[in-house]
Formats: structure tokens, sequence, C-alpha cells
DNA sequence: GATGAATGAGCTTTCATTCAT
DNA sequence: TATGAATGAAAGCTCATTCAT
């Protein structure tokens, strides 16, 4: 039944609906995330919400993809200015960046993320993955002499998956244990500890 | 009305009834763990479950309890045998030892650790982050010159999270880019790379 | 959730609803007035009821606001009638009001005014005291000699409460040793002989 | 299943299960007065309760006869001092009577007495009827020339039902219009004057 | 006889989904 | 196309009753 939208207007109540499902999920968590709710947010009848998607899941999934197109969004333009810098100070320009992202828009993002994991939200970051395969790569081409380090995709997803969490991890904790300042420069240092090492041992 | 169970009888209703929330939980996801399901697969009536947990929430909660145990007495014992070791070999025994406990009994706890954030599950980590701590500084204790390392309790907080969460990803991932002893030789040396940097800097 | 209705069909909805609530009160008891029996009578889906209805007590609440509702509309276009005849007269025309108005539609109200304490009803009942306050005032001004009565407050509602009771109980009784006229006959000898008792003795 | 208990313990037993749901009726209500709960005051197991009742309403009938039963040894000792009282005195003794009966032990036998008419109360009335028959009769009996008052046994039907009806509400009503003196006052000069009237019209 | 663990029918309530308007 | 009233399956939970111990 649902039909892709070709109007602008139909285009715009897919927004609201969308935008709905956020905000509702970022101020009322994902319990109160009713197809009610979201019409109510939206303004639009709960009837509507069937005409452009098929169910409940759907609207997530949408959220879902839309998730990781803004957050592409926001890492791809960073890509020329971060791959020039000195690995360290990248990190940290990266990590400064995805929080802020994070917490946009009375964290919408980072509620969400919470509940990436249940929501099945595996299934949309392939394109995200690319996107930061990219930086690493064209990082590396930037930097030829880290092209000696062994084991790249093993780091790469080491450092992105394990970052990721973390720093979700933190900007949820009510009480952590460290600053945010703190985990970025651990992060940027072991990042950059683990680089120098390598390079140093391929030296030898 | 929850009451305490006082014969042998109740204390394996408990049981079963907690084993079943795992094992729904395992094969079917949360939304599926319905109090119908549990006492199903428990082999009693729904009633039973009233008779000794307040509400849905509490078994959840009693599952989270029993994770974390079962998990800290996964880890406790090898203490002694970790803290003589290289920091690298004391890493790579860890995590295999945390795949061997995720994997087992029809990967019930990796599963359950998926959907851990959404089970509100961090109020109950905490004796776990303690083990942790003692296992570090029990560590740092075993090799006074690890001691020099500057801010050791960022870098743990990073390892422990950031390495959990690599490995969860990873062994929830049908297709992953990369393999477990990657992964683990990753995160190991990743470790123990960052050390020698660290130890190397504040020598010279 | 519940929404006041904005549709013509609603209001039907909402009517059928409590007609239902009277029919199961009626027909089986406040026991048997599930939200299920509810529904089924009123040819609604159990969700239907709350649309409407914030829980079933609140169903049982506009009841008890329609029940005094309809008992005000009954009584108040009597005043102008009844302030002019005799007391006793006065009297008996009430009574036998008031038998009809209980004993119409299959005796719905009746069958609801048994469990009236039960359900809480008393915390609706204020208009309806009012009314009879304003019959008794009215009467009395009609009637100027009576004033002399002492402590009509007290006599009010003795008549009210003990006479409301007698006529309830007495429909009620499937053998009742008496018949409704001598009741209704004894309730306005018992007002009017004390009101000619107490109007003689102010005279003495 | 049900047997009538033979021993003293059993009687004992029997005795405490009763008890405990006056208690539990006057402390909680009807919706708390669960077997449960009526098991736990009484100090036995919840199965002890069907060793000596059929089901629960049956715990209710033997409640309700108790209750009458106490009425009645509460008013039969009466009788003899009342009967030789002038009317009034007579009805303003008895309603004081009853007022300290219905409050006694935190207010047991008033809160019963409210959900009285849902708990099928009326099919145990009957023994007290007929004490209260034999009240009047006796009173009669002493004051011979009451014996010409007409329709008595009407007038008592009004008396006794509009009387206690009245008192109940009276005390169930935590803000009442008027105090218990007047009430009292009121039912008893009710009661005379009517008495004293209707003499007067039959010597006319 | 006494117990209380176990039961499960049945309650109130929610919410994704449908469909007449 | 857009609506929101209507739906009913299914959820969490209660409690009178049974029965093995």
């Amino acid at each position: 039944m649902a039909r892709k939208p070709r109007q602008r207007r139909a285009k715009a109540t897919v927004d609201a609906i969308v935008e709905a499902g956020f905000i509702t999920m970022a101020e009322r968590g994902p319990a109160a995330t009713t197809t009610r709710q979201i019409a109510d947010i939206a303004g639009v009848g709960v009837g509507s919400i069937y005409e452009y998607f098929e169910n409940k899941e759907e609207i997530f999934s949408v959220m879902s993809d839309r998730f990781i197109a803004d957050t592409i969004a926001m890492i791809q333009p960073l890509i020329p200015e971060l791959v020039r810098k000195p690995i360290k100070d990248a990190v940290l320009e990266l990590l400064a960046r995805f929080r802020d992202f994070l917490q946009a828009g009375d964290e919408r993002y980072l509620k969400c993320a919470r509940h990436a994991m249940t929501l099945g939200f595996e299934q949309h970051v392939e394109p995200l993955q690319k996107t930061l395969s990219e930086l690493v790569t064209q990082y590396l081409m930037h930097h030829p002499e880290t092209l000696q380090i062994r084991n790249i995709p093993t780091m790469s997803y080491i450092m992105i998956n394990g970052g990721i969490y973390s720093v979700i991890r933190h900007l949820c904790d009510p009480a952590p244990p460290i600053s945010f300042d703190e985990l970025a420069e651990g992060l940027a240092n072991m990042v950059s500890h683990y680089t120098e090492r390598e390079l140093a041992l391929v030296r030898e």
C-alpha cells in the first residue's frame, strides 16, 4: 500500500513523520514512540502514516537511513581537512564533531544510537562504514609512511567500533568517571601512539 | 506480592523462570520476551512468575544481575594468572575467555548483551567495573614500571568499553570483515603498543 | 488518551458504551460489568471504550452523573406543581414518579441504585441534593406557616435519605411485607403528621 | 469439601478466618479482601480456608450471619429496658447503641454495612427483622394505647429501614450537614410526633 | 489437618493497523 | 488524498482455587 511520494506535498509529509519519529524517540523514549505520538507531533492523521510507510517498522528503518546519511553528510566535507592534519589532531577533530552531531537537537541522535542495536540499526550502517573506510584510505594516501602499518583493516575496525561505542557510552553516562576531553585525548593518543610504535617497529 | 522462596521446589521455579528469560531473550529477542513466553518455556503457569517477581521488569533485573555475576565469576579466578603474563598475552587470554563465555549455551549472553542498553542494563554493571578495575590495579602492581603510564583511568575506560563493544559487535556480525583472531590480536597490539610507546615517552 | 468525541459517530459510540454500562450493571451486577461485557453489549470493540474513557472507573463515573442528571430532569419540572399541593399529596406524587423512574427501562436505575454505595456514587449526588433542597425551600415559601417548623434541615435529611432508601429497599424486595401504595401512604402520612404535630406544638 | 468444624481447634480457625474477613474488609475495603489477605491476617494458610469454607462467597455469607447475630445480641437484651421508656427515649437509646455498635472495632460493621447490598446481605437479614418486630410488638403491648395506631406494619417498615439507612449514610458521610445528635433527635421526634398525632386523630 | 506453591482463566489496558468517510 | 474512529490481538498482571507434600 505504501507508495513512494512523488509530489512535493507528499515529500513534506514523509519528512514531518520521520522528523516526528526522531523527536518522539528523543523526548519520550522508544516505548512512547507510538504511531499516535508520531502522527500528533507530525501534525498529520494516523492514517496518513500508512499512506507513506508500510508499517511502523519502516519509519524506524527510514530514520536509521537518515541518521546514517546525516552522519555521512557531517563527515564527508571534513575529509579534505582531516587528511591534512596530524593523526592525533584528526582524531580529536572528528570526535568533537561527532559529539556535537550526537548532541544536536535535544540529543536526538544520541538517544537513537542507544537503541540502535535493538532497532536492527546495523543493517543500515554499511554506507557509513564505506565513508569511514574512505576517510582512512585517503588519510593513508596523504601520509604514505603510514601505509607500512600492519593490519590496517583490523585496526580501523577496532578504532571505529571501539571509538564510536566509547563515545556513545560516555555521553549517555550521567556520571562518567572521566571527562569527554579526557576520553577524546585518550582515544587520540591511543591511535597516535599505536601508529608511532608501529612505524618504529617497522623501521627497526 | 513477590515472596522469597522458602521451599526447595520454589527455588527451582525461580531458576526455571530466570533460565527461561535468558532462553527467550536469546531465541526471540526482547520484544517477544513476554511473561507468557517465559512461563511457557519455564514450564510454569504465568501466575508463578508473580509469586517470585514483583513484575516483568524484575526478571530482567535478576537476569542482569546474574549475567554480571557470571561474568565476574568467569574473570575473577583468571586474575592471578593474567597479572603474571605479559600485557599482550593477558589481553589475548582475557578476550578468548570472554568470547567463549559469550558464546556458551547457545550464545545466550551474547544475545542478551546486544540488548543490554535497551534493558537498562547499565545499572547493574558496577560490580563488573569494580572487578575489572581490580584486575587493572593488580596488573599494574605486578608490573611496577607500568605505573608510569599517564591517564590510566582514561585508558582503562577506553580499553574496557571499546574492547567489550568491539568483541560483541564482532561476534554479532554474521559476516565480519576480519576474523576474531585478528580482532583479538589487534586489540592486544593496541594495548601493548600503547603501553610501550607511553613508557618510551616517559623514559625520554 | 481519552478524547472528546468530535464526530457524530463518536457521540453515538459514547452513548452506546454508557448505555451498555447500565444494561450490564442491571442484568449481571457490578462484578460482571467488565470492559469486555460493556463492549460486547455496546456492539463496539474493547479498544473503543478507551477512545472515550480514561479507564473503566470513568464509565461508572459518567453513569453516575447521568443517573443523577436524569433524576434531576425528572424532578425539576415537577416542582411548580408539587409546591402547590398539600404536603401529603406532594409526597405521594413525588414517590410515584420516583418509583416509575426507577422501574423504567428494565429497572435499570433501580438495579444501579442498589450498588450505588459500592460504586462511590456518593460523590456525584450533590446536584441532586441541591435540587431537593430547592424543592423543599420552594415548598416552604409557598406554605409560609410551615416555616415555623423547627430543625427543617434535619427533617429534610431524614425524609430524603430515609425515604429514598425505603423506596429502593422496597422495590428491590421480591416479597415485600407491605405494598408500595402502603409504603407511599405511610411516608406521606409520616411527613404530614410530623408537620401537623410540629405546627400544633408551635402554636401552643 | 467444606466440612463443619467439630473440634475446638477447628472452631477457632473458622473464627479467625471470619474475624480476618471483617478486619480486612474494614481496613482495606472489599477490593482488597482477597483470600490471601484473609489467610494472612487470620494467621493460617490459604488452603486452610477451603477446609472450612466452600469458597470465598461463603466467608461473606458467614460474616453476614455473624453481623446479624451480633446486632441481635446487641438489641435483644435492651428490649426489656426499651419497652418501658417513652417512645422518644426508646428511639434515642436504640440509635445511640446502634451507632456505638457500628463504630466499634475500627468501624468494622459500618464498613461492612456500606457494602451490604452488594454482598447480597439481604438474604441474611430476616432474623434481625424478626427481632425488631418483636421489639415493636413488645413495645406496643407495654403501651396499649399505641395499639390504636393505624398501619403499624407499614410504619415499622419505614422507621426501621429509613432509620437504619439514615444512620449508616450519616456515619459514612465525612462531612455530614447535620450532627449525629441532631439526626437522632430528629428521628426520635419523627416517631413520637407521628405517634402523638396519630393517637390524637384516633381520639377525635 | 494444614500448608503454600502452583495454576490459569480472565481482568484492564495498549496500540499498530484498517477503512468508511 | 487525508482523516481519525474503530478494531482486536495481545500485553502485564491478579486471585480464587487446587493439590502434592
